[in-house]
DNA sequence: AACCAGGCCTGTATCGGTTCAGTAAATACG
DNA sequence: CGTATTTACTGAACCGATACAGGCCTGGTT
């Protein structure tokens, strides 16, 4: 015994059937279904009934073909995949992002590619073919190409990172110069007067604001010797550069870091080399991950709510699809996390 | 000089403006731009030209609604934000997915959730509004509620677990229980007769595997003594665990983790103590990322490729979609990768 | 010269929704 | 009680693509 109104195995029901079985046409099940006045009480509850009785949900392809505003989010990382895994940045900030798209039965559409060109090619399909009503745009370059691209297309787009970055996007970032300011001060004012950075990927805009605002810091606090160093983020250059650091006649007091992953790697390293953190060497991670608790010593680090920055960011760019105005600003600066790892240096 | 076929600004071409533009019809366009036989070279080019000049891609919500086959795969996690940052495995595995899915333009969806219930609406209304055409289904539990749920909507998906778990679903799993097994066996013939092992979730389908195994490999090594402790994967409940393990009185002589995470807390904690790795105590964690490389010593590990388990998975899936008969079977075991944080025990 | 076969292209139906003008019935008003 | 207003609903147009039946050439056969 089949019922006319489920169709055959497989099938998807659509809003036909729903209507058929309610006995209405398509355009009261529409109305009552999406909560619309122009259907009584009744109607609604007889619609809704047969839409549950049947599993129906409206077919979002067609709902956005015919007008209806959808929000699916964009969001491309171009880093290598290799890299990813151990960024505990990405999955945090992602998880922000979601907290606020499930509220808003929005979606997050994600893509790795591999550099900056790729991803302005899958920018560009995405918003062409409709499948994003937004972007989140991250790990912006000097003079980044996306800025002009995706302004020309009229791709609504929430940038994070520094406006000097970021063009004309609305743009959401910390202030990375006041943290690495705040990280060297706090290193002086512990004595140490040879500090060391080993900062992130020289591509990537935020590694030289950090730079610049690290040789900033060093000089307006007459350091006697300071350095940076750029690498790829990875455990295995932060291992590296630390070693080079260490081996070198007169070696730093103390080194800052662009990541949690590379302090971690420092401290093993400084470790293999014999030498004692905090008290032959203090270390300074950034982030501020769990994983900075986990080591021992633990690492004192620049901490910042990673997961509530994905959140603003996501907030933003909801904004700019309601049609606001657009909303550019820092969000809260990382803040010093002291721990273990940072003590004054042995004289 | 506002050209007719540009439509005014922030409008997105269609198919029509290609079609007066390159002085065609719409079934024209289609047949030129999909590489359909119908049309002549000249006219191809004509289109192809066309559509270039006005930037036109074709609608994906209009090609879907039209029959079209489209490949949008869905991935829903189901675990505390808080945990999935520092979880190195989910980040790979994705990249693993998305090396696959972006040769063939299809993107991933992604959704994190509180609870599998949670997870099973997403699911359902992914597939009602034809968002996926596919999920990739994570983290079974015993008697998961989303076997007969998704098979019962008719969703097309590769369950990521041991068939025990996952139903009559198309599944890929890694050989947990022999890789259990090497590891103990390996333990035992350094001569360990005390060995722990720190577990990860207990709700998890793969912990009760990885318990069962454990526990079968001690019995047929006949241990001296033996015991599995579950956490939530975090680091503070490894530590807490380790902390555990560690000051009972006749306490272990080998600890195996379910991550790496908890691999790295325990070797501080072990430090904390004042004991020795490998000489007090053996550690040996599981998914060896970039992680167990930076500590020090550095930490052996059960050894797989998370990157290629993804790709593999999302290759099943789309064989899936093709309408391939479903492939059910393991991927590559884990293997042992000793390192510097086992050894025989102190005697 | 008449006919047929392809090749190339147009026109229209279709997918599954939303929207809106229009209509019929119910209620309000004078 | 007749007319104006409101309410509840229908039917058709439309969104932007695809698919397919059919029309018009051109060239080859008989």
């Amino acid at each position: 015994m089949t019922g006319p109104a489920r169709p055959a195995g497989g099938q998807r029901p659509t809003i036909k059937d729903v209507a058929a079985l309610a006995g209405v046409s398509k355009g009261a099940v529409s109305m009552a279904f999406n909560g619309r006045p122009g259907v009584s009480d009744a109607t609604r509850a007889r619609v809704l009934a047969a839409a549950g009785a049947l599993g129906w949900e409206p077919n979002l392809s067609a709902r956005v073909l015919s007008g209806s505003r959808v929000d699916t989010v964009g969001l491309v990382i171009a880093r290598p995949a290799r890299m990813l895994g151990l960024e505990p940045f990405y999955m945090e900030f992602i998880s922000g992002i979601e907290s606020v798209l499930a509220g808003r039965d929005s979606a997050l559409l994600l893509r790795l590619v591999r550099d900056p060109d790729e991803e302005i090619e899958v920018q560009r399909a995405w918003w062409r073919s409709r499948q994003v009503s937004g972007s989140i745009l991250v790990d912006f370059r000097r003079d980044d190409p996306r800025v002009a691209e995706l302004a020309g297309l009229g791709l609504p787009a929430v940038a994070v990172g520094h406006p000097s970055l970021t063009g004309g996007l609305p743009a959401a970032w910390t202030d990375d110069a006041a943290a690495v300011a705040e990280a060297v001060r706090y290193l002086a004012a512990l004595g140490h007067r040879r500090i060391a950075r080993v900062g992130g990927a020289a591509e990537l805009g935020h590694t030289a604001i950090r730079t610049a605002a690290f040789e900033a810091a060093a000089h307006e606090l007459r350091l006697e010797q300071w350095s940076s160093t750029d690498t790829d983020f990875s455990g295995s250059q932060g291992a590296r550069a630390t070693r080079t650091l260490l081996a070198s006649p007169r070696r730093p007091t103390a080194i800052l870091y662009d990541n949690d992953l590379m302090a971690v790697a420092g401290l093993s390293v400084a470790a293999e080399m014999g030498l004692s953190v905090p008290r032959d060497i203090s270390l300074l991670a950034w982030d501020d991950s769990q994983l900075c608790q986990l080591t021992r010593p633990k690492l004192s680090a620049m901490s910042h709510d990673v997961f509530g920055f994905g959140a603003e960011v996501a907030r933003r760019l909801l904004a700019v699809l309601d049609g606001a105005q657009p909303q550019t600003g820092p969000v809260a600066t990382p803040v010093l996390a002291p721990r273990d790892s940072t003590a004054p240096p042995r004289r």
